[in-house]
DNA sequence: GAGGCGTGGGT
DNA sequence: TACCCAAGCCT
């Protein structure tokens, strides 16, 4: 193993993203958010979009806790997966109430103690304790998950299994470059796709190269298709929305929906979006309303000042679009 | 433990 | 195009 570690290294070294800007941080912070924002999230996004803009508003934990959560879902706007953010609100409200006065709060280190934390799991947990505190120990994501299956040639990836190699495996002397460089080898060798054999550092003791597609074996669920009525309430040149409940889109602004149509209305066009288990399909209408029905009405500018999710901001374009 | 939870990139 | 998939967590 450990000339496997050396080759790992050695590859880290020369074909690494040593330029991430969390990898060039000791602040415990900015690794964890960027953790929890790369979560079920490309490295792209996070980078050229979310994470500067964020720390900008959000510099510390204690900036961060004391916010309010509107705020921080407004950063978070676009990202996805909310429940992240108010769970990042949440620890960071949780820290900020712990600490000693006159101190700043922190993150533990132990990986016991993050694990109880809002947002923070198995992996998250392991991941902060390598990345800012430098401990011995294997992070298990999807890259990580995807070069063990193949190199132990897993059709079923069998978590109790993996996490028994990733231990056995991490180089506990530099556990914070073999867990980049792991990250980085399935990122961009080792993908899903068409993987990169030849240039893999662990070419020579991988048992799935011969059909790395077969490992592991993907499941994939059938998508059904929902259909939503929007009925856009008009009001003095406002537009009525409500404060999502809920866990779907939970803490976002948006405009009030159905099941069924309603009558009376004008109809004004249909906006479709993608989610991970289904697809949606809007049917807007615009209704002039005589008196104010709905508890909260906004201008469109106002609105652009809401956190509000991707489906919203289409209803919203249609409506100004209708109104050319 | 299986399904809910967003959005955008890549092919 | 219509998929698959991405530094997972929570219930």
């Amino acid at each position: 193993m450990r000339s496997v570690h050396r080759k790992i290294r050695h590859w880290y070294t020369r074909h690494g993203r040593t330029d991430l800007p969390w990898r060039n941080t000791a602040d415990p912070y900015t690794i964890w958010l960027s953790e929890v924002m790369l979560q079920q999230t490309q490295v792209k996004t996070v980078l050229e979009r979310y994470y500067f803009p964020f720390l900008e508003k959000f510099p510390s934990i204690e900036a961060l806790g004391k916010a309010p959560l509107d705020a921080v879902l407004k950063q978070w706007e676009g990202l996805g997966y909310y429940t992240r953010a108010k769970n990042l609100h949440k620890t960071a409200q949780l820290l900020t109430q712990e600490q000693a006065p006159g101190t700043a709060p922190v993150l533990p280190s132990a990986i016991d103690a993050l694990i109880q934390l809002p947002g923070i799991g198995k992996n998250t947990a392991h991941a902060v304790a390598a990345f800012a505190f430098r401990q011995p120990v294997p992070v298990m994501e999807a890259n990580v998950r995807r070069i063990l299956c193949r190199i132990y040639a897993m059709e079923q990836a069998d978590e109790k299994m993996l996490w028994k190699i990733a231990y056995e495996m991490v180089d506990r002397e530099h556990p914070f470059e073999y867990n980049q460089a792991m990250m980085d080898i399935g990122a961009t060798l080792c993908t899903p796709k068409t993987p990169q054999c030849t240039a893999c550092p662990f070419e020579s003791i991988c048992q799935g190269k011969h059909d790395p597609q077969r490992y592991p074996t993907k499941k994939r669920r059938a998508v059904p298709t929902r259909e939503q009525h929007i009925m856009l309430n008009l009001y003095d040149n406002k537009l009525a929305l409500t404060k999502r409940e809920g866990k779907f889109l939970h803490g976002l602004w948006g405009f009030p929906a159905t099941e069924v149509p309603l009558c009376a209305a004008e109809y004004i066009g249909e906006v479709t979006h993608a989610y991970t288990h289904f697809k949606l399909t809007c049917k807007v209408y615009l209704y002039d309303a005589l008196e104010k029905t709905e508890d909260h009405y906004f201008t469109p500018q106002q609105i652009r000042r809401l956190a509000i999710s991707k489906v919203d901001e289409k209803i919203l374009n249609l409506y100004l679009d209708s109104m050319k």
